[in-house]
DNA sequence: CCAACATTCAATAATTCTATTGATTGTTAA
DNA sequence: TTAACAATCAATAGAATTATTGAATGTTGG
């Protein structure tokens, strides 16, 4: 083979690889089941597409290889290919945060309409859980709280907040995080938690971040 | 803002750096920029491009904020925006490696057929160097070895090499490196080295490479 | 100023991507 | 077996991407 033609055709292959991810739907997708396996319908109804659109967008990756597909009886089951397919997103995700000043004031002006600048910062948090300063409070839907969470996390799904407040205590920090730093299911927990006196900060990382730095999970 | 909203912008946004990527000719670019400031002349006649295409495609990956631009005269030279870029592209290129086997049956065939199939442990390299027992010869065209090159490393553009062998020792084995995995001119300067009886092989890695690894450079 | 040259711009046709719609294929539970 | 349901398939119109062509812009050196 000439070198030209094996230039062409290994740029092209790789190509596709970034052609699969040169969706804003798919991207989301991936965010999504970096909480774990989930069904066309559940990615349909969290994304807000609708479930033919999302089964087409989950072929796409799947034929880029980077999501695979398990038939559980009549649903089937996507996940990531591998938690490199995740690491690549997040190198992604923060090279636009780092280079692109538009995509930042979005992110920085959304997090302030929620009255939320600041952001707890996960080396010292493990030390504050210990001794029981802080709580840890996993405000996803209950799904993808049982698929992986962080060590020693509650689970109370931001829509059951309200009417669970009373099992929270007072007289410690609570720290809520969702699904990561593009998703706003923190930013209301602790929006509802401030409004009844709770002292609350939001974790800018979520569970699959967490878990890539190897820390502890359940 | 609504949830909704905040996300199908900021996906979309995201989404646009995954676009950029998106064409075989643009990974091509960023794998030449990521070797140092070229002219959009360069360009096209490195990638087999016309000088049209070729800027087009820059301008694409300048709105996406991949690449800058810089008036030189009456030259336009073309660089990566950062190393940051050069990392996401070279993380993309590896998970395609290790994850489609067509991609990786691409490289090792291409590799076979040039009688090449062992490449250097970069590790060990630096010490050979110094014991003298290594000497490492830099392919590329001379406008990219003067940008920056491996420590150490004597300049014998592919194009030269066979007019200047004789400078070249025998009691030392050459190590040739290029680009990067996916260049061809240290195969074919093995290639001619083998057949005049010089002890050759290919380091994998090419300049960007070694040179984001924070391995000495000059 | 003019000629030469590097690059960009503008227009276009061919191709590819995307969301929607409705039909079809599998699977489970009654 | 049938009804209900999850997912996929197939077709399509509208939008976006791409290579090519030739013209336009901007810069340098004489």
């Amino acid at each position: 083979m000439k070198a030209r033609d094996f230039k062409n055709r290994i740029y092209t292959e790789l190509s596709a690889i970034a052609k699969a991810l040169a969706n804003p739907h798919r991207l989301e997708i991936i965010d999504l089941l970096a909480q774990g396996p989930s069904s066309v319908e559940y990615i349909a109804k969290n994304t807000g597409m609708t479930i033919a659109n999302a089964s087409q967008h989950l072929q796409t990756l799947k034929s880029a290889r980077l999501v695979k597909a398990e038939r559980r009886g009549k649903y089937s089951f996507y996940s990531l290919q591998s938690t490199d397919v995740f690491k690549l997103w997040k190198t992604m995700r923060e090279l636009g945060f780092a280079q692109n000043a538009q995509i930042g004031k979005l992110l920085r002006d959304f997090r302030k309409s929620r009255h939320n600048l600041e952001s707890v910062d996960s080396d010292k948090l493990l030390d504050r859980i210990e001794k029981g300063e802080a709580l840890l409070l996993d405000v996803r839907p209950r799904e993808e709280y049982e698929a992986g969470h962080i060590a020693s996390a509650v689970s109370i799904p931001k829509n059951e907040l309200l009417e669970r407040l009373k099992s929270l205590p007072k007289n410690k920090e609570i720290i809520a995080y969702c699904r990561g730093p593009l998703c706003a299911m923190a930013d209301d927990a602790i929006k509802i938690l401030h409004e009844h006196g709770y002292t609350a900060s939001r974790l800018e990382a979520g569970f699959p971040e967490w878990d890539t730095e190897g820390k502890p999970v359940d």
